[in-house]
DNA sequence: TTTGACTCTGTGGTGCACCCTATCCTTTAA
DNA sequence: TTAAAGGATAGGGTGCACCACAGAGTCAAA
C-alpha cells in the first residue's frame, strides 16, 4: 500500500492529477481511512494508473477514459483504441496538407513583397 | 471602406475577432469615426486580415503574429514560416510514433486481459 | 419618424486538464 | 516532545483564442 505521494513517483501522476481522477471517478485509491482520510493504493491501482496514463499520451480525453473504466471488461478500450490510431492518421494528413500550403505561401507569396 | 460586419463576412474573421485582433494591436481599421467609433476597413486591412487568417491555420500564435506585423518588412515571416513547417513535420514524427505504441498497446495488451 | 438593424464598450464566460495556495490536521523521525 | 514532513479539503488560477451578453448609442430604409 503506497501513500499519495509515493505513489505518485512511482506512477508519474501528480498528486494534484491523482486527487483530481479520484473526483472524476476515473481512479480511486484502494483504501481510504476513514480517521484521517489518508489515499492509500495498491498494485490494482497501480495497473488502472499506468493505463490512464498511457491512454492520456494516446490522445484520450478525460470522458472518453471514464467510459473505458465504467465497463470493467473493458470492451470499449480496443474500439477507442482504434479511433485514436485513425484520429491521429487524420491529424498527420491534416498536417501535411498545412505544410503543402506554408510551402505554396511562400513560393506565391513572394510576389506580393518587396 | 467597409464596415465590421461586412467586413467580418469579406474576410470569415468574427466580428469579436477583428476588435480582439485591433486590442492586441494586430489589426487596426483603417480609419475610425470619432463621432461614433464605428470601425471602417479598406483593402489594405483585407489583405492584413487574410494574412492573419492563413497565419493562424498554419499554427501561428497571436504573439507570433504581433511580432510579424510589428515589422513592415515582414522579414520575420519567412522565419517564422519556415519554423511553422518544421513544428508540422516534427508533430507528425510524434503522431507517428504514437501510432506506434497503440499498435504496440493493442498488441500486448491482449495479454493482460480476458 | 419610427423601427429594426447595426455598432460601441466593458465585462465575464468557455473548454480542457490540470496546478497552486491557504489552512488545517496527522504522521513520523530525532 | 517537538518540529518537519506529509496528508486533507476547498476554492481559485492557468493558457489560449476567442465568444457571449448587457446596455447604450447610431444608422438607414420605409
Amino acid at each position: 500500500m503506497y501513500k499519495i505521494s509515493e505513489f505518485s513517483e512511482l506512477t508519474g501522476l501528480s498528486k494534484e492529477t491523482l486527487r483530481y481522477y479520484e473526483q472524476q471517478q476515473l481512479l480511486e485509491a484502494a483504501f481510504v481511512d476513514d480517521s484521517n482520510n489518508y489515499r492509500y493504493y495498491d498494485d490494482g491501482s497501480y495497473f488502472l494508473a499506468i493505463l490512464l496514463q498511457k491512454l492520456r499520451s494516446f490522445g484520450c480525453t478525460i470522458q472518453e477514459m471514464k467510459d473505458v473504466m465504467r465497463d470493467e471488461s473493458f470492451t470499449n478500450l480496443e474500439v477507442l483504441l482504434h479511433q485514436k490510431k485513425e484520429r491521429q492518421n487524420m491529424e498527420i494528413t491534416q498536417k501535411q496538407q498545412t505544410i503543402h500550403e506554408i510551402e505554396e505561401f511562400i513560393r506565391t507569396g513572394q510576389e506580393g513583397e518587396t
